[in-house]
DNA sequence: AAAAGACATATTGTCTACAATAAAAAGATG
DNA sequence: CATCTTTTTATTGTAGACAATATGTCTTTT
C-alpha cells in the first residue's frame, strides 16, 4: 500500500488529463469536487491542488466560488491556435533535432510503435493520446522550458480538435492517419540524424496536414459540431 | 471583512510572485509552508493551492515530500532564454499591434507612466516589476492563450535576470534604462497605429538592447554572479 | 575510528469537520 | 400574474488535527 496510496493522487491527475484530452470530459463542462474526489478515493484538499495544477497547464479554468470548468473551445480558440501552432511546432522540432539524446530517441520510437498500434485498433481516443504523447516527447527533446508551456497548451487543444473532427468511417481519414504516421517516422529519422532544418520543414508539413483535415470540416458549412459554449450558459454536467 | 478575507489568499499569491520576480526570494531557495502560511494569515491547504498554481506558471518547482523551491536559474536556463525570447516577443508584439483595444492602450500608457516614475525613483525592484507589467500587458493585447504561457515564463526569468544584472551606479545602466523607456513609448505608438511589422521589429530591437546588457555582464569573465545552484546542494533558506 | 543502522524530529501530505458563498426555490407583495 | 424578497440547499473555501515521509543525529558494531 506504499506506492498505491502515493500515486492515487497522480492517478487522478493523469486520468482527468486523459479524459479532458479525449473529450470524455467535454469542453466547457463543470466538475463536481466531491464527486471527483470520491471517484479516485481522495479527499477534496489534494484534489483541489490537482485542479489548480491542471488549470495552470490549461486543461481547466477555475472560477472563484463556482468550481472547475474544462477549458472551453470557442471560435477564437481555433483562430489563435492556427496562428500559434506552426511557429511553436517548427521551433520545437528544430531544437529537438539539435538536442535529442539517444535515450529520448528510443522512447520516441517506442511511442511511435504504440501510435501505429492505436491507428490499427481504430480507437480514436487511443490514437489521439498516442499522438499527443509523440509530440510531447519531441517537446521534451527540445529541452527548452520557455517553449514547453505553449507547446503543452497547443497539444491540449490540438488533441481535442482532433478528437472532435476524427471520423474513422471516412476513407479520407484513414489516408490522413497513414500519412501522419509516416511523417512521424520521418520525424524520428531527421531528429536522429540531427537535421534541424529538415525537421523544422517537416513540422510545418505535418501541421499543414492537420490543418487541412480541420479545415475540411470547418469550412464547408461553418462548424457542424459545437466547439464550446459560453461559460454558465448550461451549467452542471455535460449531456 | 468581506473583501479582506477573500483576497488574503490572492494577496499571498501576488506577494510571493513579486518576491520571486524581484529575487527577494532567491532562485533555488526553499519555502517553508508553515512559515509562509502564518505570514499571510492563512492555513496550509489554501497555501498549497497557491504553491501549485505558482509552480504551474513557472515561479516555483515542487518536489515531492520536499516542498516548494523557487525556480532555479542555471546556465542552461539562460541559454534557452536567449533562444526562445526573440521569437515569442516578436510574435506577441505583432499580434498586440493587430488586436489591441483602446481600453488596453489606455492601461498600457498608465503602466508606462508608472515605469518612468520607477526609473526616476531608482528602485531596481520597482523598475523590474514595472517592466514586467508593461510587457505582460502587451501579451494580454495579443490575446492568444497559446502564446501567453511561454511569454509569462519568459518574463519571469527576464525580470529576474534584469534584477541580477541591474546596477544603478553604472552610468551605462542609466542610458540603457532611458533607451528602454523610449522604446516603450514607441511600442505604444506602433500598437496604437496598428503597425504590426514595425512593432515586431521594435520588439526585436528592444530584445537586442536587453541582450546586450546581459551579455556585457556575462561575457567578460564568465558569470560573476551565481545564477543558481544545483537542487539540494544547499537546502533551506537563502543566505 | 568509521560506517551502518535505528531513533528522533521536523516537514510535507491528507483527512474530517466547519464556515462562507452562490444558485435555486418558495413565498409574499404590488 | 409577474416580480421582488427571503429562505433553503448545495457547493466551494478554509481551518485544525492527524498520518506519513524524509532528514539529521545518536548509538552501536566491526
Amino acid at each position: 500500500m506504499d506506492t498505491e496510496v502515493r500515486s492515487k493522487k497522480w492517478l487522478c491527475f493523469d486520468d482527468l488529463r486523459r479524459k479532458i484530452l479525449t473529450e470524455e470530459l467535454q469542453p466547457g463542462s463543470y466538475l463536481d469536487e466531491i464527486e471527483v474526489a470520491e471517484t479516485y478515493g481522495i479527499s477534496r484538499p489534494p484534489l483541489r491542488e490537482i485542479l489548480r495544477q491542471l488549470a495552470g497547464e490549461g486543461y481547466l479554468v477555475l472560477h472563484e466560488n463556482r468550481g472547475a470548468q474544462v477549458a472551453p473551445m470557442t471560435h477564437k480558440t481555433l483562430r489563435n491556435f492556427f496562428v500559434a501552432a506552426p511557429m511553436i511546432y517548427a521551433a520545437v522540432t528544430r531544437l529537438a533535432a539539435e538536442h535529442a539524446t539517444p535515450a529520448q530517441i528510443v522512447k520516441l520510437k517506442e511511442c511511435q510503435w504504440s501510435f501505429r498500434q492505436a491507428i490499427r485498433g481504430g480507437d480514436a481516443a487511443e490514437r489521439a493520446v498516442g499522438n499527443e504523447r509523440f509530440h510531447s516527447l519531441i517537446g521534451e527533446m527540445a529541452d527548452n522550458e520557455f517553449l514547453m508551456p505553449s507547446l503543452r497548451r497547443l497539444l491540449i487543444d490540438h488533441t481535442r480538435i482532433g478528437m472532435t473532427f476524427y471520423n474513422p468511417r471516412k476513407a479520407a481519414m484513414a489516408c490522413i492517419s497513414a500519412t501522419a504516421a509516416d511523417q512521424h517516422d520521418q520525424f524520428i529519422e531527421l531528429i536522429e540524424a540531427g537535421d534541424a532544418d529538415a525537421a523544422a520543414d517537416l513540422a510545418v508539413a505535418h501541421w499543414e496536414l492537420s490543418r487541412a483535415q480541420i479545415e475540411s470540416f470547418v469550412t464547408p458549412e461553418a462548424m457542424q459540431i459545437p466547439l464550446g459554449r459560453a461559460p454558465g450558459a448550461e451549467k452542471r454536467g455535460a449531456s
